[in-house]
DNA sequence: TCGATAAAAGAACATTTGTTCTTAAAATTC
DNA sequence: GAATTTTAAGAACAAATGTTCTTTTATCGA
């Protein structure tokens, strides 16, 4: 949201720096320079550095047509919290803003959902990566398990990966709840559990559950800390932050696919026998537009 | 430097938040799922946001050892910095590939989720954006469906849609053709088909006979041609370009989630109330760390 | 050079911030 | 069950923060 409004602050700095008095051109140039400072200093300690006084900071928000210095800064301070880079080449969404307030709507949803997805990977460390690929293929089964919103995670994950590891299952399968399908699981297992706030009763139980059985967990949540008591022996942390009352998915998404990725890639020639078989059935099913047309032979 | 540090505390909250009293412990999970804006917030802010009071705060810092809660503060403050600062391009993505071989896969595999993200959302323009949300608010029923892997998309985007717009439904429901389920759609209704190679046949067999009848239909895809005869009223584009076998659906998503955040905002009071119910649940399923203790009353 | 205007600094002010102190509620111990 | 300790909230306080006001300094045109 605020990121595009700090982007515009430091383009509008940018075009008016010739025609600001000296002192300002000074704050100016600091402020394009170090926007991450200039958010989280106070205005006494970025006047110190810059090497003017206090109100010549007020000044420039006022010149700028700021109500006050506060709101000048407020977007360089949210912009920090989202981390969202809007410096990498993206100017195609600040032009989004064009389009009138809708299109001003929808740069914010479009930002948002990069940020997440960013942010969400970089949080996927090659280490963290490595080893949950290494826990779900050396399991003797793996579950993955998940309720409501999240379910659609955990169905889409379990559709590609089982290509990958035949031994991996959906829990639930259908509706109920997950607890019934868990007895049998064992120290040789290894439990994948996703879940979002609010979150899901059942999935804690799971939790609980593989606990005490041994058996390993892998967790993806916004937070490590979902429910006492609850231990987990990887913690693949997703970003949710959004826009509005509900979670955005989509981080959680780009983790899952990435870890899709190596698992087909890692999964030696019994995963590619089973992908060929998949290929099959996509020219049974999807060969509408196929070359089936009578071939040209050589005369 | 001081990244190092924040991370240390993170590590000693997470270990010692069994031990503290318990909005003690609601603190020590907000900051580790919060570390952002914890280091950015006032004292009373963070309070606020937990739902605790401002000197429970000041408590823990000591708790924890610290002479004061500034200094707890103060490493989140200047890991915000420093954090933007090494990573305010996209270099991380090329440092994951000395890594070793498995982080040059890593690498690979993250960049092109990231591409596949920004690309499927650049090509979501203002307008067909508009005219989307127009037509799914606009209608008298909205009908979405999906089979196999994309089933998945469709369930989360009934699961969370359905919260602004009561009239959705998913097709199929659950198992079993598209086709029994659609028998009453007519020209006032809304079908957001999406699929992806290989073409399921019981969807394009739903696009044909939503064009029978008269139904606006909107198709999520890679490809505007998908089978012979099928005419769509909005047609969405999303990259699938994927590095393994396997398409990926990260970009399908973000495009989804996008379509959610404009009618969830746009839903008006009905869908506000919507949402204000399923916070209900919320409190009710979630509770684990919530602020819900006994509230401490003045005699 | 002078006067008028703009720019900048410094002091003064009200607010906010972190901290401390006091009191009340809850938990624990005997 | 009463006494003690722990835990938490609210009020009080000094230091800081953003803002405003006043004074000083610099700039420019006649």
């Amino acid at each position: 949201m605020s990121a595009i409004q700090k982007n515009e602050i430091c383009k509008r700095l940018l075009s008016d720096v010739d025609d600001l008095p000296p002192r300002l051109q000074l704050a100016a140039k600091y402020i394009i320079d170090h926007t991450n400072d200039f958010g989280l200093d106070t205005i006494r300690v970025t006047a110190e550095k810059i090497g003017i006084s206090a109100n010549s900071l007020v000044r420039l928000a006022s010149h700028l047509g700021f109500s006050s210095f506060e709101e000048m800064r407020e977007p360089f301070r949210i912009a920090l919290v989202e981390q969202y880079d809007s410096t990498g080449g993206d100017g195609w969404i600040n032009r989004l803003s064009d389009a009138g307030p809708f299109g001003n709507s929808h740069a914010r949803s479009v930002s948002n959902e990069i940020d997440i997805v960013k942010q969400s990977l970089k949080l996927l460390t090659v280490e963290k990566t490595e080893s949950a690929v290494n826990m779900l293929m050396n399991a003797r089964s793996a579950y993955v398990t998940a309720t409501r919103a999240s379910y659609a995670l955990a169905y889409y994950f379990h559709y590609v990966g089982r290509m990958a590891l035949p031994n991996l299952h959906l829990i639930p399968r259908h509706m109920g709840s997950p607890l019934d399908e868990m007895i049998s699981v064992g120290k040789e297992d290894v439990l994948l559990a996703i879940t979002f706030p609010p979150y899901s009763a059942d999935t804690i139980s799971a939790l609980r559950l593989a606990k005490r059985n041994g058996t390993k967990v892998i967790l993806i949540s916004d937070s490590e800390l979902i429910a006492p008591n609850i231990e987990v022996d990887l913690f693949l942390k997703v970003t949710l932050h959004s826009l509005h009352h509900f979670s955005c998915f989509a981080g959680a998404m780009v983790v899952l696919e990435s870890l899709l990725y190596h698992l087909v890639s890692h999964g030696g020639e019994e995963a590619q026998a089973r992908i060929a078989s998949y290929e099959a059935l996509r020219e049974d099913f999807g060969a509408y537009w196929q070359a089936k047309l009578p071939k040209l032979r050589k005369k």
